[in-house]
Parts: structure tokens; sequence; C-alpha cells
DNA sequence: GATAAGATGTTA
DNA sequence: AACATCTTATCA
């Protein structure tokens, strides 16, 4: 299995949003490697009010600007990581949020970070590097007809934006 | 230094 | 529908 490169993510990022799903995540700590199938992704740009990147560089945000296919992991709520994959060019901002993958426990941002032990550690982690512990592999092929296009979940800024993107009739998607 | 909001999940 | 829970950004 080839594990997805630089050029996969230094595309635009709805198309790296919709190229992910049905690709498989893989997360090595320790001794175990965990792998599901993404069923579902949204995506973030830099002139998306409802990004982290759409006020500037902040502390936060500024991983967003940084090279593609490196990790953005951040908390929510105070309580849960949401794990991205930085997209396009290095120096435009741009993500897609992974929301679930094809695993017991990983259906929804928050979850799926903590079943698969992602934290803030993994912040900018390389992932076409499989050292970094996180990485993503081509699996399925999907056309268009697979993909469902739906408004994002959970923002209240943009949210008429239809960039929520899923695997038609797949039962690990959130929110079902 | 204070404050409000936030890319969620669980429980009732 | 309420709530747990705390970082971040924005202001003063």
């Amino acid at each position: 299995m080839s594990v997805l490169g630089r050029d996969f993510y230094a595309r635009d990022t709805l198309e790296v949003a919709r190229s992910l799903l049905g690709c498989k995540l893989r997360r090595k700590n320790g001794g175990e490697i965990f792998s599901g199938i993404i069923v579902e992704t949204e995506a973030y740009t830099g002139d998306d009010p409802a990004c982290h990147a759409y006020r500037g560089c902040t502390p936060r945000s500024s991983t967003l600007f940084k090279q593609p296919g490196i990790a953005y992991v951040y908390l929510v709520y105070g309580m849960y990581y949401c794990l991205n994959f930085v997209t396009e060019k290095q120096g435009a901002a741009g993500a897609v949020l992974i929301r679930a993958v094809e695993a017991k426990n990983a259906n929804g941002p928050g979850k799926l970070c903590r079943e698969l032990e992602i934290d803030k550690t993994l912040n900018e982690a390389d992932v076409t590097d499989k050292k970094s512990g996180l990485w993503v592999e081509k699996e399925l092929s999907l056309t268009p007809g697979d993909i469902v296009t739906t408004t994002r979940i959970g923002i209240k800024k943009a949210a008429d934006y239809p960039w929520r993107f899923y695997i038609r009739g797949n039962a690990f998607v959130s929110r079902a």
C-alpha cells in the first residue's frame, strides 16, 4: 500500500476533502497499528469565515499556513481533539477535517481522536511519512455518485457552505 | 487581566 | 434540551 504523498495534499481543499473519502487512515502508537476507511470529511479554506485561519495567522492557526501534508490537531470545547490534514500550497491556508472512519467509536471528530489516541503532540506531524505514526493510504476507488455533499456540522459561521462530504449509505457516518 | 465563544459528545 | 469543561482570540 502506498502512502499518500505531498502532491496529494497540495491541491484545492475541496478536491482533497472528496479524494480522502475511501482512503485508509493509519495510526501507529507503540506496537499496534490502527486502520480505518475515511467515510466523512469537511473542508475549511483561508477565505472561509468558519476556518480558524480566516482572521489571520495566530499561534493556533499558524499550522494551517505551513506545508501541505501535515496534521492540524486542536482542542474543541476544552474536551475533544479534532484531526485535520493541511492542504493547498505552502503559504495558502486550508485543511480537511476528518469527521469519521469505519471503526468502532470513530463516528465523530472527537470520538475518532479519543479512539486513535490523537492529541496535540501530533499537531504538525508529517502524515506523508510513516515515522510520524500517522498516515493515509489509497484504498477504495469511489465514483462521484458514491459521494454525498451537504452543509457542515456544528458551526455557526458560513453554515450554508456545502462543504461536508460522506460516502453514500455508509453506516459509520456521524449523525446518521 | 477578563470575557465570550467554540469544527463535540453524553445524558435526560 | 442541558451540560461538562478549558483553550483561544479579542479586548481593555
